[in-house]
DNA sequence: TGTACATCAGTGAACGCGCGTTCACTGATGTAC
DNA sequence: TGTACATCAGTGAACGCGCGTTCACTGATGTAC
């Protein structure tokens, strides 16, 4: 039967992710979820720990899968800016399509993705991949100080995301590439 | 007695924003709040209509003494520029010092500050504000889109404030000049 | 000054709800002989 | 092939909790005469 409880294990992510998709995640119960697959609260704890453990596995996947869609996007590009750009504009076009599923990645509070004062964790991998980006751009803008650099980037992203995500104003991709080659001017 | 009930509304709000301060706004219940008051949850809905109208209160008291602060800062500028730095250095070191009293005020999602697709809504009194920056800078920098930097500015100070609020990097004055300035010169 | 009454802020207890989580049990399936 | 047993995914119901909200009531205070 582990057959079947893999397969479990992935409806359950998969409602999850689309109950995340349609209501956001604030909206998300246990018993909603369990209802969705025909199944009792009870089976859910067979397959996860609690809430936390589904969100954080439905975190990764989410993640592994828009990481995926990134690197495929950017792979036959070989100029770090216009990588930085396809990716900025990929992640901010998912802001506005997808607001609750990139509302749940980017701010929702039960997966923290940064611990501490330390640097911003590499469980969250756009971290990892944006700093290699930008080790990339300073080859060519050596006078780039690249935590700033990040921190710049990081921040327009995430504060356009939200205003996106929250309707406030909508994606416009000439915004990113001048607000970018803004950053990359300095 | 119309004296000691605006005294209870008063310290019903004081301790509210207290407790925000403290424990963030997702932690507040108003069986928590009425117990530090001394008093039981009825007399809160002599006061408040219901938790909701209660967070609009608390919202309208702490937008407008933020409002207040960055007057008093930035009255004797004449330079916009100058006045534009100050107001979002006064607003990050905010969010360095009091994260979720800032975490409330810009991403309590009860007050949705901005409505359907029209442009941000006047009930949030920095849009306005940061709007006649915008408008004064043009007079110096002819060139500038307004509702472009207007974006480009909000979204960086909100982006850079939750990282901020969430301890995943500290306050840079340095940063936000050269970004501001980033904006500028563009 | 004293009495009868009205007002109304605040009480205290309850309502109903949905939540995450637990657990004794069931019944289908696989294994051993 | 048939019987006895073990396993274990999933059931179904409950637990305990904290929440926002409601409401009949109390008792202190102000008013009228």
């Amino acid at each position: 039967m582990e057959e079947h409880a893999d397969l479990l294990e992935q409806r359950i992510i998969n409602t999850t992710i689309k109950q995340i998709r349609e209501e956001g995640y604030a909206a998300i119960s246990l018993r909603k979820i369990a209802s969705q697959i025909d199944v009792t609260t009870g089976a859910f704890y067979k397959r996860f720990d609690s809430k936390a453990a589904l969100f954080a596995a439905v975190t990764a996947s989410l993640s592994h899968s828009l990481a995926q869609q990134v690197q495929e996007l950017v792979a036959p590009i070989s100029d770090p800016t216009e990588k930085l750009l396809r990716t900025a504009e990929l992640l901010l076009d998912k802001f506005q399509r997808d607001p609750h599923t990139m509302d749940f990645l980017f701010f929702n509070p039960t997966a923290q993705k940064f611990s501490g004062d330390a640097p911003p964790d590499s469980r969250f991998p756009f971290y990892n991949y944006v700093m290699e980006i930008i080790a990339d751009l300073q080859q060519i803008h050596r006078n780039l100080d690249p935590h700033k650099l990040f921190i710049q980037i990081w921040s327009f992203i995430q504060g356009y995301g939200l205003l996106i995500a929250k309707h406030a104003t909508s994606y416009d991709p000439e915004l990113i590439e001048t607000t970018l080659n803004s950053f990359l001017k300095a």
